[in-house]
DNA sequence: AAAGTTTTAGGACATATGTCCTTCCCAACA
DNA sequence: TGTTGGGAAGGACATATGTCCTAAAACTTT
């Protein structure tokens, strides 16, 4: 993580995507972008609440490891989207652990002048309860999703999500085999049984095994497979 | 559902749950309370968006229905709580279905007057994100459960909730078997699925079965396979 | 009461998934 | 070049769950 010394730039995001109307003018002075690699983690569950961020460019990953120690992905995010904002509202320490899937950028407020100059500001209520609201939906069809489709209709789903990344095209349609354990506790399944779906899958010409990774062979058959949801997205 | 004519009653209500700080005095004149009985429909997943409820006495049962025709059980809902409120913040139609399990008190609002007189009214906007944030840990940790334990203990988390209402105690530890296929769907699984978890239940002593109804036994014992977590509460 | 009908529990079998362990491959190193 | 260690894939078996069907029970109708 570094902070981005780069007022034009921050200015430019804060423009592209409409920040400004949702922050008082008194936030303003209290933005700090930040920069985070491919891998790095903005915040671990269970970390005290100190920052609201925006995400502004990239690709995030939310997941949540259970008392037993499972691991479950929440979601992928992309901008604008907002990480932290329950914990806000709430007063919580995080809930789930955050980590740059690409090259992040993140506008960070600190909580302390969040709740001096924004906890009475309107339309900043607003956005958050718009985001608040978006982020619900997305959960409830998570659940819904998770608790009828077998574990290959939702690797299916991951793996169109992960893997087609406009950004990144050097990764278009392949899975790194050594992110495939991730992969599995990700969908909330073991990395046994993700080995055999994947078996399945090749039988069916949907994917195919490298040395390294994975490749998806046939992205309209998997779309099919995962009911065309992409649940993992966003 | 009938219309109760109440003041005293309703403005009871408005003090015992604290209701008018979060009101502006010009939605006051449009709140209308309702009663529904065991087993009425306040709302159907689809339904256009109406109106926003408050529950102030008994207890609601949520629940979706799969493109597939199967149902979910999402949450049970005891006073003070919100139906409505995401529709109202998105405007969409019921993503869900609501159903009253005992006899139930609504306060209702036409999202006509709240647009027009609580959009932008502070405390009313709080109270909303407070308890859609709420909203959204439930469904969290609802869908952590759902995806890392069986069938077994969630009905055991289950057989908690409904057996136990307070306000209830004919029903106390029992369950009607007329009530078990709704059951199964409830928790995401079928009915032959439900009865084996019975007879294994049954077996170890945690519950009996006897014609008509599931009588639970040990409620302690229920609750430590339900790793104490009441998920279908609340 | 007898016959038919509906409801409810459970049998049989298939599929989905988890756990444990073994084998194989490759890289690092002696 | 042989050895060793680690990681990745897959075999074997157990458990969880779904689907379809049957048997038993309860309820209706004659």
């Amino acid at each position: 993580m570094r902070e981005i010394h780069h007022p034009e730039l921050l200015q430019n995001y804060l423009q592209t995507f409409e920040i400004k109307p949702i922050l008082n003018d008194e936030l303003l002075p209290y933005l700090t972008l930040y920069r985070y690699d491919h891998g790095e983690l903005i915040c671990t569950q269970g970390d005290p609440y100190n920052h609201l961020y925006l995400l502004v460019k990239g690709k995030l990953k939310i997941f949540n490891t259970s008392p037993e120690g499972r691991t479950l992905i929440l979601s992928f995010k992309t901008p604008l989207d907002v990480v932290g904002d329950i914990e806000y509202v709430q007063g919580t320490d995080f809930i789930n652990t955050v980590e740059a899937v690409s090259e992040v950028h993140m506008i960070a407020i600190h909580h302390r002048w969040l709740k001096k100059y924004g906890s009475d500001h309107t339309p900043l209520l607003k956005f958050l309860l718009n985001v608040i609201t978006k982020k619900f939906y997305v959960k409830s069809s998570s659940l819904s999703f998770n608790l009828l489709y077998p574990v290959e209709v939702r690797f299916a789903s991951y793996l169109l999500s992960v893997c087609f990344d406009e950004s990144d095209a050097l990764y278009s349609g392949k899975l790194s085999t050594s992110h495939l354990i991730d992969a599995a506790n990700l969908i909330g399944t073991s990395y046994r049984h993700l080995n055999r779906v994947i078996q399945h899958l090749s039988r069916e010409g949907l994917v195919e095994r490298h040395k390294g990774f994975i490749e998806v062979k046939n992205r309209e058959g998997l779309s099919e497979l995962a009911n065309h949801r992409n649940i993992y997205e966003k």
